[in-house]
DNA sequence: GAATATATTGAACATGTGTACAGTAAAAAT
DNA sequence: ATTTTTACTGTACACATGTTCAATATATTC
């Protein structure tokens, strides 16, 4: 039982018509119309497909998180959790989001849904469970759950920021800032 | 000079039923034109003061918003920036986060904008930069705005996950995992 | 209170949304 | 190659969107 190739030719349409309607205009001005209209397609099949434009920008965004994930996945000296590993994984991610800093731009608009950020959230959040899980030592009653999420939207953070400032900051020098960063110690009582 | 009592009454009109209509059905599927017909406002003059639903709603939450910075802005005994403090004012969050849960279980919703997050996400972040330039011993050569902004995205990682779980942890618990957080150290190298 | 300013209304228009359905085209299955 | 299945089209409908404009209502100002 294959996929039905109209249904393949249908969506790859839509997605290469976004992308050109993409380089005209920001994203939440498409309307479904507009897409339908550059794409030859009937209006009426986007809904036999998708419910909203985002879900067309959103299949191109798992394509682009799967970049991500396969870079992440390239088998590097991981021989403990330790600094320089970290170092290595927050490049990735850094030189990642540079390298598709289009997209991220309209991940972090304000005008769009946040299903976008948790998608990225919830693939950033996989990699550092299993760096957690693998190499922390951890207190006991502690819902790794939440230290999971707090770790991982920390790093979002910076991201955040990168977008703010027109991610004018270079990739070392947020590397650097990441690293130090981590050795800032809260002072304790 | 001062506001067209017209327009308050059209601008509380319109919040007063969205209020009533949140109670009915979700944000995302409340249109102009239904919110106008609550609030018996013509459609054209709501576009005269808002654009779309998410800018009345905005208004809602910025109200919200103020009274986690008035409870933030309660003097309390502040010696150091130490742990007790920092577990003050992280419970501070908790329970305002709790106490406006209905609005914040919109909040974090993935069809919602990004713009309400933002609004959240800087105010907490004006917190911490206070906090942070004020109590934290600082290395030379990291730009500050990283540091502030990775470390309120990580707190409110810990409401996204409090979200996600459907506000079951008690606070007491989520501040206790806070706190933990807080004190499991990366092993350096 | 009268004059002035302006917020609101109601109507209209082009376009977008979401859905339904019968007819057609193009796949997959035999 | 024929049959069967199903994706796509074209049309239609009720409703929503965003804007314009003259008429009206209701503030503010003097």
């Amino acid at each position: 039982m294959k996929k039905d190739l109209r249904i393949i030719k249908t969506k790859e349409s839509l997605r290469h018509s976004l992308l050109a309607l993409l380089k005209r205009k920001p994203l939440d001005t498409i309307t479904i119309a507009e897409l339908c209209r550059e794409a030859n397609i009937n209006r009426g099949t986007f809904y036999l497909h998708y419910r909203e434009v985002h879900e067309v920008f959103k299949e191109y965004l798992e394509v682009i998180v799967e970049d991500l994930k396969q870079s992440y996945e390239e088998p590097y000296y991981k021989t403990n959790y330790r600094i320089q590993n970290i170092d290595a994984d927050m490049i990735k991610i850094f030189h990642h989001v540079k390298k598709y800093k289009d997209f991220y731009q309209i991940i972090f608009d304000e005008h769009i849904p946040m299903m976008y950020y948790y998608l990225l959230f919830d693939t950033v959040r996989s990699f550092m469970k299993n760096s957690i899980e693998e190499h922390f030592e951890l207190d006991d009653g502690i819902q790794l759950d939440y230290l999971i999420s707090y770790q991982t939207n920390a790093i979002l953070g910076i991201l955040i920021e990168w977008h703010r400032q027109g991610y004018e900051t270079s990739i070392q020098e947020l590397n650097q800032y990441f690293m130090t960063i981590l050795s800032v110690k809260l002072p304790r009582s």
